[in-house]
DNA sequence: CGTCGTCTGTGCGCTAGAGCACATATATGA
DNA sequence: TCATATATGTGCTCTAGCGCACAGACGACG
């Protein structure tokens, strides 16, 4: 993880941007601009935090990994959320893991001044508890699409949701690693991709998987996807 | 749903026993005993409420019904808990059902009340924070759990629950409901069911379900139960 | 330009659980 | 006490996905 100084990013957070002005000046001398590479761990389950962070184009992964190693994914966090939830929820720590799944910018903030604007109770704590439940409808609609659909369909979901939190058509990364977000075996999802391939909805080599028609990735996925993304508008606006 | 009037239950809900005094007596002019039948809907999907509920040895399951009728449970609320957290998280609604799973007493309170309550910023404020807290944890470990365990292990987690939050080792309870819970079929409760008798564990008859050993439980249980339970507990002391 | 490590493709056999079809038991109430 | 609805038991077939094994295929780097 790097520091960059100055350079007022076009790639900005959702969050800090429906902001007041107020507020934002507030904080703006606080925020500070990071980057974060593929694969970092921004932090360990139960490990607290010194910093919250505010995504731009980097993704993040919630994970959960099983004493046996193996592993499934929660959640996704990108420029419409925020890394840290627990710091003002009042826990401190998460029983999980966050992973750098498409490295790029992000923005950060000392814990304590998190805490000291969060508990002013305006717009930013507004705008925190918000997602926080935007959040709890995507990890629900991950646990019910665990139960219920198919790895392919899952898939789908999974692409669309990385999609519209990073400004590319492009996404690195591999297959294996895919498997390890969706919780299935890495031929699963080669055959999956490999359907998605063949109609034409993505195309990939070694690791750049590219989105080549998102109304067939949207007419393949279960309706978990919408549900997410509509509660992300209505709650973010 | 009935009305009591007056009569202090001895049976209460956690949440509300934590708080000061002070807080405490701010709000007993506006909490209400009311019951909760079995099956039960506290609230539909979508659908704003007019209160917000905390159980008492009443449990209500948090429900995500897809389009085709199937269904899956994302979590369990229970006397260490809440009903109707968008109210203060900001959303005011939820893309979820809450059905009563098992009948018992349950306290309420204007939303409007309760929102004032929050605004405040005290003790209320930090505990409905730290449970919301808890459910992420809670819908998280299903979400994985789905994905990697057995219905037989799920079983048991679900069953290790709703015995920590109903106070009696009797669960009424059909095979057919706890199906709709888990998002199985009712023949793969049957036979899950049918194997923990076997064992020792538990004994049913038609929707009457009594938990003879909890550790033969836990042993059979993934370790998705213990992983919830000592993040309410370390949340909620 | 060859070697090696990292991705991806494919083909097994195996199992958990779905879907379906009934058989049986137990309550409830006319 | 009998009829009926509700709950549970059991036995199929079918399929998605697992685990494993190995065969390309590409790319970075000497």
């Amino acid at each position: 993880m790097s520091v960059f100084v100055g350079s007022h990013e076009q790639i900005e957070n959702r969050l800090l941007a429906a902001l007041p002005v107020e507020e934002y000046e507030r904080l703006l001398p606080h925020l500070e601009h990071i980057s974060f590479s593929l694969g970092e761990v921004v932090y360990e389950s139960g490990e607290p935090l010194d910093y919250i962070y505010f995504p731009g184009n980097a993704i993040v992964s919630l994970l959960y990994t099983m004493e046996n190693g193996s592993s499934a994914e929660m959640g996704l966090v990108g420029n419409d959320g925020v890394l840290g939830i627990a710091l003002f929820m009042g826990g401190d720590t998460m029983p999980n893991r966050a992973v750098v799944q498409s490295a790029g910018i992000a923005i950060r903030m000392k814990a304590k001044i998190l805490r000291e604007e969060f508990v002013r109770g305006g717009k930013f704590q507004q705008l925190l508890l918000r997602y926080t439940q935007a959040l709890i409808t995507q990890i629900s609609q991950t646990a019910v699409c665990n139960r219920l659909h198919s790895v392919e369909q899952q898939l789908c979901r999974w692409l669309l949701l990385s999609h519209d939190r990073v400004r590319a058509d492009e996404l690195v990364m591999t297959q294996e690693l895919i498997a390890d977000m969706l919780g299935v075996r890495r031929e699963g999802v080669t055959v999956a991709a490999g359907r998605l391939q063949d109609v034409g909805a993505i195309s990939y080599v070694r690791g750049h998987i590219k989105i080549l028609d998102r109304r067939k990735l949207e007419a393949t996925a279960c309706e978990c996807y919408q549900v997410v993304r509509d509660e992300f508008d209505r709650l973010l606006r």
